[in-house]
DNA sequence: TCGTTTCGATTACGAACGTAGTCAAGCAGG
DNA sequence: CCTGCTTGACTACGTTCGTAATCGAAACGA
């Protein structure tokens, strides 16, 4: 089995992780608290839910767990990406940068800072 | 409420409307038989999904329906894109570029182009 | 006209998801 | 020591999704 999916609950919890860690159930609810309605219950399911997909540990400190990510950020966002540049745009990211233009999506300071990235990589 | 979710199967019914419409559900059935193993009834289903999200719109002609868009593709795409920049880029795109560079995901040909647009927007 | 084929509509059903309540066990305080 | 709070485990339940069978009506063929 490939590695297992997150669904959008769950990357909303790995972000908190991603932050700092470890950190405990109720740690970790707290923080939610000021984006989302999530009761205490809510975010432990989806906690154990992660930790069954193996992307956080969860190890015991005393009486309670500390949870820490396993899956590491970049290579959860780089998935992410290349899912929507294969599903959306043919596999290519040069269309997604078309697309993202033509939309209006980058501000002059994006447009300043992509041109610097491009001429370090093209040199 | 807002527009409806497309779910990954669905996504996949509707780019072979936005490839030819109007199509029967037959017809829709057979192209997709290339590449996913999904029985007519699936693809039916999926259909009628769909038209109930108000993403495709079925005429009747005859005792079938025909089976066309409503949802423009390039709508769908930059929705798609645009989550994913919120949700894994602060909701700005030069990020998204930066770590699409990073990761190498980028051919010499991609860069020239990218170099060019960016040369035209910032004119 | 009557059976057969073809459609869409309805129903199904397990897995995943969003959201949460309940329970048992252990630790903290009196 | 006993009692109560804290915490993870288990259970729950409605929805969406993936995948499809079945059913009733319409159309076609003989």
């Amino acid at each position: 089995m490939g590695p297992e999916r997150i669904s959008d609950a769950e990357h909303a919890v790995m972000e908190v992780l991603w932050r700092r860690a470890p950190r405990t159930a109720t740690e970790v609810a707290d923080e939610l608290a000021e984006t989302r309605n999530w009761s205490l219950q809510t975010v432990k399911t989806l906690l154990s839910r992660l930790a069954n997909k193996g992307a956080v540990s969860h190890d015991q400190s005393g009486r309670r767990y500390l949870y820490r990510p396993i899956l590491i950020r970049e290579d959860y966002v780089d998935e992410e990406s290349k899912r929507l540049v294969d599903r959306l745009f043919g596999g290519r990211a040069a269309p997604l940068f078309a697309h993202l233009a033509e939309r209006d999506h980058f501000s002059e300071e994006d447009l300043a800072e992509i041109e610097r990235l491009v001429k370090e990589l093209r040199s």
